[in-house]
This record gives structure tokens, C-alpha cells and sequence, in this order.
DNA sequence: CAGTATCCGGTGCGATACTG
DNA sequence: CAGTATCGCACCGGATACTG
């Protein structure tokens, strides 16, 4: 296969960067995966200005990645909460694969900040490729890639 | 659990992102895996300018993502060729979690532009969240996530 | 071909202030 | 608390030119 005569216009990795590829954007996701719901919430905990978070929600919520939520606090207005939506937890393994080559490649000596495990039998999780016939785990070596349909010559 | 209360600083995601979250640096990886390794071929196909591909592969190499392998033309001096390291193939799981969300729901109505198989059987490959102990795929309702020895408190 | 050096325009983003 | 509005600077990144 050739791969550098194919135009990149249309691949999928870069369709995917091109919505949650900006800075910050997946670490908002990463927050909203683990429970976090309220602007002043994410803006602490990341530690990005208002400004950019609010225009990072936006864009999330555009893309039906987050929807909102209103809810009432007594004695306030109505304000919205940001919950991931089946698109939005699609990006899950997205986080997880992330997770797993920082603890494989850059380790805190302390250890993992979150220990993720299966809740029926307690065994750590990971993040791998597979083969949709029930082959098991794959590697790049065990994988063939042929330029598919949606594939345009490189003009 | 209250992840809120902890820090981020640490976080897996987060030091990942730190490395590959720059614009243009996760797209001269998948070039890598597909085989490109020359500095003019990146650039071409990707379609960045050189100093932001000189910065991105010395970014890259330093991280020890990318090896340089000295090769000579005929007639010319002794270039660099960029390849990826084990390091970098460990990215594999995210450049295929990343190609499948943008295949889920950004599809290109002409179809995907790779077709990636499992060599052996021909089957369609994909990216799971899997349990270590053999209980096939995942969801994120199928996992508990707990603060690790890394964890820090919020100060 | 494989880069490095310089310039410079756009914008990303933090800080601050303001509103309901 | 949940944002919006404005300002100002740093830096990203494209264009161009130059080098081995």
C-alpha cells in the first residue's frame, strides 16, 4: 500500500483531531468521564481560564459530545450541567489508551493516580486492539491496512 | 470516589497529552506507522510547514517516539530517516481508538479511507477497553475507578 | 532533499472586570 | 455560581529565503 499517494483530507484520525484534538478539550472529556458536571467544577480542577472553557463546552456540546443539562440551585437561576452523551462516552477509549501509554511511558514513581478495574471480577483494565472475530489482542505486525473506499488519490 | 478532591497534575491523560496533544504531532505519527519516514514526505502529505515538522519530529525523537536511521542517496550527503520506536508503536491503541470514533460519527459518506484487517482471518479490527483476566470488551458501566497510590489530594 | 533562520500576522489564552 | 466582554501579549505557524 501506498499511503503517501492517498490525500488525508478525509481520514478519520484527523476528522476525530479536528474535533477534540484542540488543547484542553480532552481533558474536559477526561473530567466529564469521571463526574464532573458544573462550569466552575471543570474550570478549577483543569485550570483554564473561563473564556476557554466556556468556548471549549460550546464546541463540545455543538458536536454532541456533551449535552446540557439545566438544573436549579435553591434561591438561583437555572444553569446548565454538561453530561457526555453516547458520542461523548464513545471517546472512551480514546482516554483510556491515553491513560495506559502514560503509565506504561511516563510513570509517576508514586504510582496511578486512578486504579481502574473490571467491577465484576476486580482485575486491572486496558486498552488494546482486537480482531472483531474473536482473535484477541492484535499488533500493528498482526493488522493489514489497504486504502478503503473513502480513499482519494493524492492530487 | 471524588475526583474532584484530587489533583491533575499526575494525571496519565494529561502527561500523555503533554507529549502528542500538539497540533500536527499524533498526524506525523500515524504517517509514521503507515510507513512514511522522509522529512519532505511528511511535510507533503501532512501538509505542514517545515519549521513546525522540524520542531514536531525533534519533539518527537527527543521524547524517543521517533528514532533517526542515517541513510544516503546516491550523490547526496547522509539524511535522517524517522522511525518509530516501541514507545511509539505503544500509540498505536490511540491512533485506532481515534480512527474508529471518526469513523463512528464523522463517517465519510464514500467510506473509510483505510481498511484495516486482522491479516490472519480477514476480520475488521477495533479498539476495546478490555479486562486483563479474559472477560472480553468493556463498557464504562463495567468499571470502577478508584483514586491510585499516585493520587494527590487537591491543595 | 533535508533542514535552519528570519520575519510577521493571526489567535490562543490568561487576567481582569462585569452581569444575572 | 455560571458565564460574557474586553484587553494585551505570547506564541504558533505560514511564507520566504538561505544552506549543505
Amino acid at each position: 500500500m501506498d499511503w503517501l499517494a492517498f490525500s488525508t483530507e478525509n481520514c478519520s484520525v484527523q476528522r476525530t483531531l479536528d474535533v477534540v484534538g484542540e488543547k484542553w478539550t480532552l481533558l474536559i472529556v477526561r473530567d466529564a468521564a469521571n463526574g464532573v458536571r458544573r462550569f466552575d467544577d471543570f474550570r478549577r480542577h483543569i485550570g483554564l481560564s473561563e473564556a476557554v472553557l466556556s468556548d471549549r463546552l460550546r464546541k463540545l456540546t455543538d458536536a454532541g459530545i456533551l449535552t446540557t443539562v439545566p438544573y436549579r440551585e435553591p434561591g438561583s437561576r437555572s444553569r446548565n450541567e454538561y453530561r457526555l452523551t453516547r458520542k461523548g462516552w464513545d471517546l472512551w477509549p480514546v482516554l483510556v489508551a491515553l491513560r495506559q501509554w502514560g503509565e506504561t511511558h511516563t510513570p509517576d514513581p508514586a504510582g496511578p493516580i486512578l486504579d481502574m478495574r473490571h467491577s465484576a471480577c476486580g482485575c486491572p483494565v486496558r486498552a488494546v486492539v482486537e480482531c472483531t472475530g474473536e482473535h484477541g489482542a492484535l499488533t500493528p505486525r498482526d493488522v493489514t491496512v489497504e486504502p478503503g473506499p473513502g480513499a482519494r488519490p493524492l492530487t
